[in-house]
DNA sequence: TCTGGGGTCCTAGCTCGG
DNA sequence: TCTGCCGAGCTAGGACCC
C-alpha cells in the first residue's frame, strides 16, 4: 500500500517503449479507503482515515484527500485527526477487504497465471508469456487497469519493468491511478537519480546511515566503494543493494508462498500489570496460533513470545520444543514458561505469541531420510541409546548429548518417534 | 503525540561438538 | 587430557515491508 500523497506522480505516454518490461507490479490505490467509498459513495472526494477511532489504533489507509494534510499509514489516528480534523474515520471488517481483494486478484489471473500476491492489495505479474494473447506489456498493463476499474470500481497503479524491484518502484512513482513503464534498456537511467530510500529494503535507519556519509541517491551508491556500503549496511544487505542499484534482481514471480511463522499479538487498551490477565491473554493468543497451525496443516518447532512494556521497550524470548506441536495448550505452556523468565518491572502494553520453524504436521520422512544408509545409521544410534539408557528413555537429548541445539543430526525432517522423550 | 498487526530477514553473541 | 579453531544451531533484537 503506497504511503505517498500522490503529488509529483509520473506516467508513461501511450507510445512508451515497453521493450523487456514484462514484469508488472500492480498496487491498488488507497485500497481500504477506496473500499469504504465503494460501500458508501457519499464519502467520495472526502478525506477518509481507515482505522480504529478509539484506543491505540493507527491509520491503516487514508484517501489521497487526507494524505494532502500529511496523514500517512501507520500514524496514530489521534495524530492524523489533528492534521486533518475534517477527516472521516471509518473501518470495515477485514473480510470485506478480502472480498474485494479476491475480485482484483481474479482480474490479474485473467491475464496470466503467473501472479504473486504480495499483500492484500498488490501483486507481481509475469506477462512475458502473454504477449501472443494480449499484446506487449504496456498494452496488457493498460487493459488490466481498465478491467480492474470496470469489474471492481477501484483504481490501481501499475509499474512495468524488467525486474520486480524496478516494477515496484515504478508503480509507486505512478500513484495514484497511473502507469509507468521502464524499458529494460532505460533501467540504469531510471534508477540513477532516485533517493536511496526508494530502494527495496532501505528504510529510515539505513537511509539515514547512508545519507550521513553523503550517499543520497542510487548514483551515489554506484560511485561508493563496496567496502563502505558493506560497513554501513552489513555484508548481506550491501550485496543486495549493490545488485538492485545495477538493476539486477534475479527473483522470479512466485505463485506459491510457504509461511515461515504464524503469530498473533495484541496491544491492550491500557497497560496491564496483572500477571493473571497477561497469562490468560498469552493462552488466548496461543490457542489462536494453534488453530491456525492446524488449519494450515503445520507444526511448530519453536515458540516465541513478545512483550512490549509501557515505555515501548520490546523484548522477545523463544524456546525450541522437545517435539513440534500444533496444540494451543502446548504452545501456551511454552509461552507461560518463557513469560515466567521475563523481568517485569513495568506494566505491559502488548503481548504476542508466535510459532516458528514450521513443518508439515505428521510429515512423512523425506530427503536425506529416504536414504537407506542414513536409516541404518539412525537405527544403529537408537540401538546404542536404548542399550545405554533403556528402551523407554531414547530421547533426542540422550542421543545427541545435553547441548541445546542437539547439533549434529541433519536438520531435515526427522522420522516420527526420534524426538519423543 | 504517542506509536497496530502480521510477517521476513539479518546480525551478533553464545554454546556445543568435532 | 587439554586447548584452540571452526561450523552449526539457538537465541535475542532490530530493521524493514505492507
Amino acid at each position: 500500500m503506497g504511503r505517498g500523497d500522490g503529488t509529483g506522480r509520473l506516467a508513461s505516454p501511450p507510445d512508451a517503449d515497453d521493450t523487456g518490461a514484462g514484469i508488472l507490479h500492480v498496487d491498488m490505490d488507497a485500497f481500504f479507503a477506496a473500499v469504504a467509498v465503494l460501500d458508501d459513495p457519499t464519502l467520495k472526494g472526502k478525506p477518509i482515515i481507515v482505522g480504529a477511532p478509539e484506543g491505540r489504533g493507527v491509520v491503516s489507509s487514508a484517501s489521497y484527500e487526507a494524505r494532502r494534510f500529511g496523514v500517512r499509514s501507520a500514524m496514530p489516528v489521534g495524530q492524523a485527526l489533528r492534521l486533518c480534523p475534517t477527516a472521516i474515520v471509518v473501518s470495515s471488517p477485514y473480510a470485506r477487504y478480502l472480498e474485494e481483494s479476491a475480485k482484483v486478484m481474479d482480474v490479474f489471473r485473467s491475464f496470466t497465471p503467473l501472479v504473486e500476491p504480495l499483500s492484500i492489495d498488490e501483486a507481481f505479474l509475469d506477462v512475458r508469456g502473454a504477449r501472443r494473447l494480449w499484446g506487449p506489456p504496456g498494452q496488457i498493463a493498460r487493459m488490466l487497469r481498465e478491467r480492474v476499474l470496470a469489474e471492481t470500481g477501484l483504481t490501481c497503479s501499475v509499474g512495468a519493468a524488467a525486474t520486480k524491484h524496478v516494477a515496484k518502484i515504478a508503480s509507486t512513482l505512478s500513484k495514484p491511478d497511473g502507469l509507468l513503464i521502464v524499458a529494460e534498456a532505460d533501467t540504469a537511467r531510471f534508477l540513477a537519480p532516485l533517493s536511496v530510500r526508494a530502494l527495496w529494503g532501505v528504510g529510515p535507519k539505513a537511509s539515514e546511515a547512508l545519507e550521513n556519509r553523503g550517499i543520497r541517491t542510487v548514483a551515489d551508491v554506484l560511485q561508493t566503494p563496496d567496502a563502505v556500503i558493506d560497513r554501513v549496511l552489513g555484508a548481506a544487505m550491501g550485496t543486495r543493494i549493490r545488485q538492485l542499484v545495477r538493476g539486477v534482481d534475479a527473483r522470479s514471480v512466485e505463485t506459491t508462498h510457504v509461511e515461515k511463522s504464524i503469530g498473533h499479538e495484541e496491544t491492550f487498551e491500557v497497560d496491564i500489570a496483572d500477571d493473571a490477565v497477561l497469562r490468560s491473554e498469552l493462552r488466548r493468543l496461543a490457542d489462536r496460533v494453534g488453530g491456525r497451525l492446524r488449519s494450515h496443516g503445520w507444526e511448530a518447532m519453536t515458540v516465541a513470545i513478545k512483550v512490549r512494556f509501557a515505555d515501548f521497550t520490546t523484548i522477545s524470548r523463544s524456546q525450541t520444543l522437545a517435539e513440534p506441536t500444533d496444540v494451543g495448550q502446548r504452545i501456551g505452556d511454552a509461552a507461560h514458561e518463557l513469560f515466567a523468565g521475563v523481568d517485569r518491572r513495568q506494566a505491559v502494553r502488548l503481548v504476542g505469541v508466535r510459532a516458528e520453524r514450521l513443518r508439515p504436521a505428521g510429515q512423512t520422512p523425506t530427503g536425506l531420510w529416504d536414504d537407506d544408509a542414513e536409516w541404518r545409521r539412525v537405527e544403529g544410534a537408537l540401538d546404542v541409546a536404548a542399550a545405554k539408557f533403556g528402551r523407554g528413555a531414547v530421547t533426542r537429548a540422550n542421543l545427541l548429548g545435553p547441548q541445546r541445539g542437539g547439533g549434529t543430526l541433519p536438520s531435515n525432517p526427522r522420522p516420527a518417534g526420534l524426538d519423543q522423550g
